[in-house]
DNA sequence: CATATTATATACTGATCTGTATTTTTTATA
DNA sequence: TATAAAAAATACAGATCAGTATATAATATG
């Protein structure tokens, strides 16, 4: 049962995520999404309670993206190494994948957010654990099949994995050279190989 | 000959430079810098063109204590390998040495600026370019001596080294949690250990 | 010490900010 | 189709925004 608040409500979303995150949450003002959304502030207002509410179901519309994608890509095989393998396949193209979602939502808000906005700031943080615990898991299944040989916990290594990934990201971003993607999933990709798999 | 005007212009961008760096150039107005200044709009903009070149004059700040302190660290030895782990050393310990700026000025400024900024975001990628070739000079000449074996250019392995560096700075900022820095560090150290003493 | 210059404070724009109360329009129901 | 309910548009409030013109205060110079 879609009524028609409830696709009002998705449209704003969709339409807006993109501004809060290229934007920031402070440099998005209420008259950018009624423009972008050719509805009126009582439109909004109707749907949302305020701004941040806003900007939180922003958040969460582009989470929900990142970590789908993540999900299926990972989905696409049955085998722990080529799920490690498929995750910076998936970071070699993030530049396209975050195009439309106005850059990567965990590097904007996670910095945007911090001195901010403390549910904005949360979430974010959420998110981040949220991946870490899916790289985690991969590295666990592949150490208990005997595929994989982890120097550390699978949870410090995902750490250490996601960490490598999100300065790629955030070079990347900073100098808008996205060779950063590349040279650094290229350079995981032999970390894996040389350091993770069992011979 | 340290003029008052010059005294009053350097007292307000050490004040206001935390202030930017935290709070982001659209989230800083001018009402917070004469909070923090504790003097006038009047004198303010007598001493500064508008609030863009307050922002810029911020970042500068930040700029110069960041390299020099870098500089000083990489000086305290001669020894190129030494001077690696020195500046590995120099980041474990980031999170206190960006406390009192209001965090990494690279990260904050860079995110921040991206979409918002053009001469802001320009001058934090030339810091990023800065210090890469800081970083590539050193291992360029621990190459020439011999003591370093490069498995691809000095540059490209500088920029590969200070991903991983701001990795650790970014995660930790969005999660709060400073040991990205030590963990990270620790991985560069072994890293460098393994991957690039000619032994 | 008087004067000229510089620096800061005050008071004010006009624009924009988030948010709201009310009216109008649209939708659903009978 | 008439009516009730829901959604969106309008118009406005009060606060804050960056920036400026002018007045006052502090400093430097003779």
């Amino acid at each position: 049962m879609s009524t028609k608040a409830e696709k009002t409500t998705a449209f704003i979303i969709e339409t807006i995520a993109p501004i809060f995150n290229s934007q920031g949450y402070v440099g998005t003002s209420m008259s950018d999404l009624t423009k972008a959304t050719k509805l009126t502030k009582g439109a909004l207002y109707g749907n949302f309670e305020n701004k941040e509410s806003l900007a939180l179901a922003s958040f969460d519309y582009n989470s929900v993206i990142l970590i789908t994608a993540l999900d299926e890509e990972i989905a696409l095989s049955n085998n722990c190494l080529e799920k490690l393998y498929l995750i910076t396949g998936f970071y070699k193209k993030y530049h396209l994948f975050t195009r439309n979602m106005g850059g990567c939502p965990i590097l904007n808000t996670g910095v945007d957010a911090q001195n901010i906005n403390r549910k904005l700031a949360g979430v974010c943080k959420q998110l981040v654990k949220d991946i870490e615990l899916k790289i985690a898991a991969i590295l666990e299944q592949g150490s208990k099949e005997g595929v994989l040989m982890l120097p550390v916990s699978s949870l410090q290594f995902a750490k250490q994995f996601f960490t490598m990934i999100q300065g790629a990201v955030a070079m990347a971003s900073i100098t808008q050279d996205y060779k950063y993607l590349v040279n650094t999933m290229t350079y995981l990709d032999i970390l894996i190989k040389n350091e993770l798999v069992r011979k």
